[in-house]
RNA sequence: GGGGUUGUGGUCUAGUUUGGUAGGAUACCAGCCUCGGGCGCUGGGGACCGUCGGUUCAAAUCCGGCCAACCCCA
């Protein structure tokens, strides 16, 4: 197998993680790089994961009553600078747009790295009064932050592709719902259909969104023990709304400042389903995210083609009547077995092999992705053994990737030994803190770790801080982070 | 932010030390074939050697700038 070098998978997960990441991303069809530092080039598979994430999330904000809208890209940095800590947090990461053909612009113009800045100066004009609220708005579009240094497909990139809800309510608590709301939606898509298992809570305050009162998070491990930022849902409080004079005629005749959320998830997502599920043959998709969920795959001998095709056919025609999404690669110019490594890269969850034998003897080999166990089924049985399988499938892809979570949560309570953890294997360190900035900042100084964040769960505390010893009512979670 | 590696048909690469205009594999196209794990055979097409400049009679090769990708550390 050793000889089949540059065509799959050359290296092994365990063994150089970053460089199989950057094989899988891309062999399995993915994407391509852009000419650009730092873009990056989404191919149709892996678009369409994408779509499917939006597909399934689009659901949820539209029952709950959210729409869709489109902001366009350039925002005039008098309005950018408006909330003073969000442009400082932002600022170094813009795109300026300073031209227009060979006129230079008198106001420089920032390309898009989030758009409360914009919104809310439109919202502002929208709102009136309490009739007018809640507005709830959601944005599918993409986001541009200069990555000068290290970029990583998915994961760190100039321009991303996601999508940023904003709301606006009449009172605080309504924000806090809508928060925590939107915060169980990507839990549900994470863990359900991307089978990603994800912890809830919030961020400290150092790592919370520039300019929030405070950001609702989702955090995952990936395999290499750093920690991926999956989803964050941020209650903006009315730091946003006095600034940009969002009021309201309140039910009691008053003006009030109107109380808003933003939220969002970005691609990202696909990196951690390629990160925690792929393994040395390629990527492995859940079913309820992959693009293709069943490929039939033809085996014939020259004579028999044309039968066996046409079978695969009737196959393909009797299962697309329910609800899969299934393929069937008839290319002639491949043999069998090249088919069968080409949709293992790209992770396809489940194989129908169809052959004469299988033909004569009313029979089909089903083959998983995930374990690459072969099964062979009766013909008439197909539709259900499929949906069997491909639940299986979905769930163990979550059980397996649970354990391994659940494996490298580790309690620390002392520092040499939390450093010590966080060099050789990384991983989610629960630890005590007793939230003085100080000790957070000093903390990722010596290790490089920082409070990725304080869970909703509740672990027992030992009342001291990890770093400095002192009283601690919290337990919270330090990792690295991409 | 600091350091390192790399760039040659679509892909992987030889050639660079010691300058003389590029070779292979794979992929592609045509035709055969016994297509159940990246088959085999015959023939064919495809390269501004990342880019810009410098040195030279002559540059993939030497020198410099730039662009891009990857890795490690903060």
């Amino acid at each position: 197998m050793s000889e089949l070098k540059d065509i799959g998978i050359t290296t092994r997960k365990e063994d150089d993680f970053s460089e199989w990441y950057t094989q899988v991303v891309t062999k399995a069809g993915l994407i391509d790089y852009s000419p650009v530092k730092g873009f990056i080039v989404l191919k149709p598979y892996g678009y369409r994961i994408w779509e499917i994430i939006k597909e399934s999330l689009d659901k949820k904000l539209k029952e709950s009553g959210h729409q869709n809208g489109f902001l366009p890209i350039l925002i005039p940095e008098s309005l950018l600078s408006k909330e003073k800590d969000h442009f400082k947090g932002f600022t170094p990461e813009v795109f300026w747009v300073t031209k227009a053909g060979d006129t230079i612009l008198p106001d420089k113009l920032a390309v898009r790295p989030t758009s409360e800045t914009l919104a809310y100066q439109i919202f502002s004009k929208w709102i009136m009064s309490y009739r007018d609220l809640p507005l709830k708005i959601n944005f599918w579009n993409s986001a541009l932050r200069a990555e000068i240094k290290s970029t990583k497909p998915f994961i760190r990139n100039s321009e991303f592709l996601w999508q940023e809800g904003h709301t606006v309510h009449e009172n605080q608590q309504e924000a806090e719902e809508e928060v925590l709301l939107i915060l169980n939606y990507y839990h549900s898509i994470i863990e359900n259909f991307l089978a990603i298992p994800t912890l809830k809570g919030i961020k400290s305050e150092r790592e919370k969104f520039v300019g929030a009162l405070y950001t609702n998070t989702l955090e995952s491990l990936m395999p290499d023990g750093k920690a991926l930022q999956m989803a964050t849902s941020h209650n903006l409080g009315q730091n946003f709304s006095k600034p940009f004079e969002i009021r309201f005629l309140g039910r009691d005749s008053k003006q009030y400042f109107a109380w808003q959320t933003s939220w969002g998830i970005s691609w990202r997502l696909i990196g951690a389903l390629i990160m925690i599920h792929g393994d040395n043959k390629g990527l492995i998709l859940p079913p309820k995210i992959a693009p293709i969920q069943v490929v039939i795959v033809p085996i014939f001998k020259k004579k028999d083609r044309a039968i066996v095709i046409e079978e695969s056919k009737k196959l393909f025609a009797e299962l697309n009547s329910f609800d899969l999404r299934i393929t069937v690669d008839d290319r002639e110019e491949y043999t069998a077995g090249w088919k069968f490594n080409d949709w293992e890269i790209k992770g396809v969850p489940l194989r129908i092999n169809i052959g004469l034998r299988d033909i004569n003897n009313n029979n089909l080999e089903i083959v998983r992705r995930d374990t690459g166990e072969k099964m062979s089924i009766k013909r008439k049985d197909c539709i259900n053994s499929l949906h069997v399988y491909l639940d299986q499938i979905q769930k163990s892809l979550f059980e397996k990737a649970k354990i391994i979570q659940n494996n490298n949560i580790v309690k620390i309570t002392n520092y040499d030994e939390m450093k010590k953890l966080l060099n050789e294997k990384g991983g989610f360190i629960l630890a005590d803190w007793c939230e003085k900035e100080e000790c957070e900042n000093n903390i990722k100084i010596e290790t490089g770790a920082d409070i990725r964040l304080i869970p909703f769960e509740k672990y027992p505390s030992d009342n001291k801080c990890i770093y400095c010893n002192e009283n601690s009512k919290k337990t919270v979670i330090f990792a690295k982070a991409y």
